[in-house]
DNA sequence: TTTAATTTTTAGCCTTGTCTAAAAATAAAT
DNA sequence: ATTTATTTTTAGACAAGGCTAAAAATTAAA
């Protein structure tokens, strides 16, 4: 039965191992959670003594089995929630994060599977984000690019979005940019990348600034099914 | 920005308060939330502090008009989510209250409006019990009135379970009755107040026991529509 | 109106989670 | 190979919430 800070230190540790089954370094995990790194060390010693992390002093922590197994589980809950919060109660994609990082607390597995069953058993989050299935495994989902490196003259569609903030979420609105919008690249800029794309539903081209395409998603329209486990950076 | 705890003894002390404005004792909330009268005595000094609480030393609490109104928000929700999780979830309504308990303590207005608004605006939740709208007050509501005190040979409905936990609730189900159940009062025994009904959908007659009947709140079937702000001693 | 019982508060202690400031260890740079 | 910079841990404090045991106040009984 952890905490409710424990669990914010849990999902944070397993949002920045990602994939990589490497340490997490101790600043990096106050960062994530807002707390000092004096605060982060101790508590970094007591998940380690409830173990749910290795602990190497001076070197990180890595979730342990067990450590993994939960924060999957509250990441599950955490993107539940927030396809909840779009399909039924009519958010926005920029406005659902504060609120499942409250939901998420909500400790029930009977709840869990049937909030699951409710939205039919979604795969992906409203950030195009995986998420993990009643057993703590992502379910699979179909290959995907990222924008700054998608090949010319295909016919993309943006399925998700890395490292979504509500800024940047709410910057996408602004460009007219959600998920789903096609769009194909016409030119990539050698000096820093940027993109020159025309969306589906207009004739003009428009040029996309490098930040915004190291943080898209892309599949082609018409996706050869190449299965895969997605890792994204996202932490929504 | 009340803690959980907090808000579970603003809970605790309007359940007990009651309608009736008089002060609450410390070892009642003590007992209804769980925690030692000494505890409790430290809480009320710091709910006092904040503004939330009129505490008398040595005679008990009163909820200051700020303190009402942070507990009609969260019995609002409570009764909110009581009803998704019947409505939408599924689960049965001796399951709901342990989960409600936890969910009512995300605050955000937001979600509770648009949470109100998917569920319809329901005036009661799955236990009969009053649901306060955005405004922190009670919806009007239909009179109601105890089974143990309902005339003889009326044709009635129940509307409401009186301090419903979870163990009475289940023995309802084991007396097949649930909201919305139709019945008569044939005999009332004056030695213990037991009540020989008849239920709609059976031709014989059925003894209810006192804690049965004191425990219910009926209607009439064809009700006058007397509106009055109701005050059960509900806690769920 | 004393005495006894009950209720409430205080005192003292503990755990969790947070902070700042200082010490210790590791990593980087000369 | 030292020195310097960075990272991590430790030390010491504090607030919230909880407990048990003892003191104080109130209420009930004699
Ligand atoms: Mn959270
Ligand atoms: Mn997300
Ligand atoms: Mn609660
Ligand atoms: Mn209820």
């Amino acid at each position: 039965m952890p905490t409710v800070s424990v669990e914010n230190y849990l999902k944070a540790i397993l949002h920045l191992q990602d994939g990589d089954g490497d340490r997490v370094s101790t600043t990096a995990v106050a960062e994530k959670v807002g707390a000092t790194p004096a605060s982060t060390s101790a508590m970094m010693t007591r998940l380690g003594d409830r173990g749910w992390v290795e602990h190497e002093r001076y070197y990180g922590v890595r979730l342990t089995e067990k450590g993994q197994r939960l924060a999957m589980d509250i990441l599950r809950r955490h993107r539940l929630w927030e396809r909840f919060l779009v399909d039924h109660l009519g958010f926005e994609w920029d406005q659902v994060h504060e609120i499942a990082e409250e939901l998420e607390h909500v400790d029930s597995v009977e709840l869990t599977n049937r909030l699951d069953a409710f939205l039919g058993f979604p795969k992906l989050d409203p950030h195009g984000d995986a998420i993990p299935g009643p057993n703590g495994r992502f379910r699979s989902v179909a290959a995907r690019t990222l924008l700054a490196e998608a090949p010319r003259n295909l016919d993309l569609v943006v399925v998700g979005v890395v490292d979504g903030g509500d800024a940047f979420l709410r910057h996408l609105g602004v460009l007219g940019i959600e998920l789903g919008s096609r769009l194909t690249v016409i030119e990539r800029h050698a000096f820093d990348g940027s993109l020159v794309v025309r969306f589906d539903n207009s004739e003009e081209q428009q040029l996309l600034a490098p930040g915004v395409c190291e943080r898209l998603w892309v599949d082609q329209s018409n996706p050869s099914p190449v299965i895969v486990f997605p890792e994204s950076e996202s932490p929504n």
